[in-house]
DNA sequence: CCTCCGCATGTTAGTCACTACCAAGTCGGT
DNA sequence: ACCGACTTGGTAGTGACTAACATGCGGAGG
């Protein structure tokens, strides 16, 4: 059998990363991300410290996996080009949000929101990745020529959704979150965003 | 004279505090922001590493000071209420970037633009500042109740004129910048944004 | 079944941002 | 001239992160 690659070694990695990060969430959760070290994350894990490092760069990447750069990017540019820009981005969001809140580990990806909400350093680097995320749509949008507009409007569709996300996690993931960020657009671009 | 308060040491350590600024500025843009230590600058300023830290809480506040914040929500407060909420920001906004390049420091402020754009520790905190400009200026319209529609706004609002900074000093400062985020704020909300 | 290659992990030593804790000098007013 | 507040410097430590090298197990071939 030479391609049934993906076999143990590859199922054993993704095991350790998911361990790893399971233990990091709740013991963030439980203790606070500033007062819990690596060195208890890879404890509560029963590996090295090393090891960690090794499957997340940083301290923050064990909060921040980035599962929404792709899906949106290629939604964007599923996206019919008739539209005016901000509803294709718009929509695109909502889409790909309905995709994400699909996937079962809601309460997971609730503790996580929860996390980047209320540590500085983690909400700055979800910001930041934010803007990865709007490269990745203007990308999408017009591969080459002038950008600022794709920019602009870009940049205020993910500020919308963003506080989308926040009331999301504030109300504990009771309203649905595709219905939120539509409600964040029409707030922000008037009732025609959609 | 017992009011003189503003004297000699308030005004030595104001000047200390430009002159670390200054140094560590020209370092981060000379060898590049994750090669100068903080040692670095505290020798070329000076001054011992202790000093710099007094005086700046974290490396990264050596680039980023927020003149900003109370700026642009005393301007919003001052918006007359009987507009939309996008315009009464996005003018705001306008007039205080008009404040602020009019300030003569423009080179300086350029230079730390370029640098929150090239370096990613830099620009997560630049952004995280714009969240915290974000609530500043949600305060100033609706002090109390349900937020979730300036929320929306004053994000998306930030995200069109970040845009515009980008594009600022990408162009080295040639295009004024109160006009560029006006084109900004067009671009993602239309014409009849402002 | 044995062997060799590669990958995941572990160990150590080091850099650097950042934080008390304590000592010293200096400016301000009495 | 003296005293209190402020500014600075030194030392020792924590914790995130890296580089270099050693180990041990999984998955191929003979």
């Amino acid at each position: 059998m030479p391609d049934q690659h993906p076999t143990l070694r590859a199922q054993r990695r993704a095991d350790t990363q998911r361990t790893i990060q399971a233990h990091a969430v709740r013991l963030f959760t439980e203790r606070g991300y500033d007062a819990t070290t690596v060195a208890d994350v890879a404890e509560a894990a029963g590996v090295s410290p090393m090891t960690v490092y090794r499957h997340f760069p940083t301290k923050e990447d064990l909060v921040l996996v980035d599962q929404h750069r792709e899906l949106a990017a290629e939604r964007v540019a599923a996206a019919p080009a008739g539209q005016p820009l901000v509803r294709r981005i718009g929509r695109a969001l909502v889409e790909s949000a309905d995709v994400l809140t699909g996937d079962g580990d809601e309460r997971f990806l609730l503790a996580r929101l929860r996390l980047m909400i209320s540590t500085p350093a983690l909400r700055a680097k979800h910001l930041d990745s934010h803007y990865a995320l709007q490269q990745a749509i203007v990308d999408a949008l017009e591969p080459g020529g002038d950008t600022f507009h794709a920019q602009a409007a870009a940049g205020a569709c993910l500020a919308a959704m963003h506080t989308a996300l926040m009331r999301w996690a504030e109300d504990d993931g009771r309203t649905a979150l595709p219905d939120l960020i539509a409600e964040a657009l029409t707030a922000a671009f008037g009732p025609d965003a959609l």
